[in-house]
DNA sequence: GTCTATAAGCTGATAGAC
DNA sequence: GTCTATCAGCTTATAGAC
């Protein structure tokens, strides 16, 4: 049971939330989200009117916190180089803060019904806007080398992404060294030299 | 209904496959999957001894022929550049031809049971270790520059596996073009000039 | 806003005829 | 090796008491 001070309808979202991230969508019943919040089943439709409804609304509030963040980090007016940089400090520094909503935002797409979906993908669609945007720009002022700027973003997107599959608090990397690994690997990724020399840690396969 | 002239368990299997990557595991029934091959619900159990063994038997099949392709396609004695781009190529291949079973591996590892996981999730971490050697390789050989190999390689392969959630047949590239992209940028991501141009295609953003 | 009770239907899996 | 029939238990969602 988890502590119900913040509101029922929270502590249902991120019962759900951690739950979905666990076992998946499909495998978690009504049942189980009122057991980990400590009510019984019945008592979840006072705040959701379906499992559907928990699952978009995590998702939409996830994709909207997303943007709004972006909104705030971006840098409008600076360098290409510079705005990518921004840009993969940026994501992963979020991944890292909301690792089991991401996590669900990327293997649950296939759960939500169409109008959710439609809903969802459109913020996604926005949000990968902005990473050709940068890449165009930087192709056009003749910084970056990429073969596909709709490609290119999608993966850079998907290698950022990729974070959440495998890190562990209290590994063996901090956050912050993680976040310049892939910082680096994003801008050589379109040909750039890095000012970082090699090796910032293991070289070890 | 499939074809069953393959033999009614292979018919399964490819039944599941398709049913479990567009819905995941958890929201298709044994019902679902007996409908789609034309039998009922029990007969399944005269192939599989249960649910969770048709989705065992799809991802280790699946990592096996991985597995085995690999042994078949690596280079063992070449340059590390020419290994990382003929793994690249490799990669995306094998994605463009196994995607149904690809994406499955990737988003319903949560569904296996303990010791299902435990097989599968070591023969990921043997197709992992071929490209972090590959890295620490070019790495040793300075011609690579890799702030982490073990990062690095699980960066380079999310970038890839990436292709299989946006990829459709007949979209505006072809499987060819979208590889040489893919290879480019793995390549420049451990700070490789590459031999091609810029704009193999759309700048546009 | 939570509870109990219930609806109507689906779930994975088994038994036994053919 | 597929069928029908059945099991015990689970599913989402609703009705109505408090």
């Amino acid at each position: 049971m988890l502590d119900k001070s913040q509101g029922t309808r929270e502590v249902i979202r991120q019962a759900a939330e951690r739950l979905f991230a666990r076992k998946s969508y499909g495998a978690v019943s009504m049942r189980d989200i009122a057991g980990a919040v400590g009510i019984r089943q019945s008592a979840i439709y006072n705040h959701f009117p379906s499992k559907q409804a928990i699952l978009a609304d995590l998702m939409v509030t996830h994709m909207e916190s997303l943007l709004d963040a972006w909104e705030e980090a971006r840098l409008e007016d600076a360098p290409p180089t510079e705005r990518l940089a921004n840009f993969a400090r940026f994501h992963i520094a979020h991944h890292f803060d909301q690792a089991t909503a991401v996590f669900i935002a990327y293997m649950e797409l296939r759960s939500l019904e169409e109008d959710n979906f439609a809903a969802v993908n459109a913020m996604r669609r926005r949000y990968e806007l902005a990473v050709r945007q940068i890449l165009a720009d930087g192709v056009e002022a003749g910084v970056f080398q990429v073969p596909d700027v709709n490609v290119g973003a999608r993966a850079l997107i998907a290698m950022l992404t990729g974070v959440t599959t495998w890190y562990r608090e209290g590994g063996r990397l901090s956050r912050e060294t993680i976040a310049e690994i892939y910082v680096e690997m994003t801008l050589r990724s379109v040909g750039l030299e890095t000012g970082a020399g090699r090796s910032l840690c293991s070289t070890r396969p």
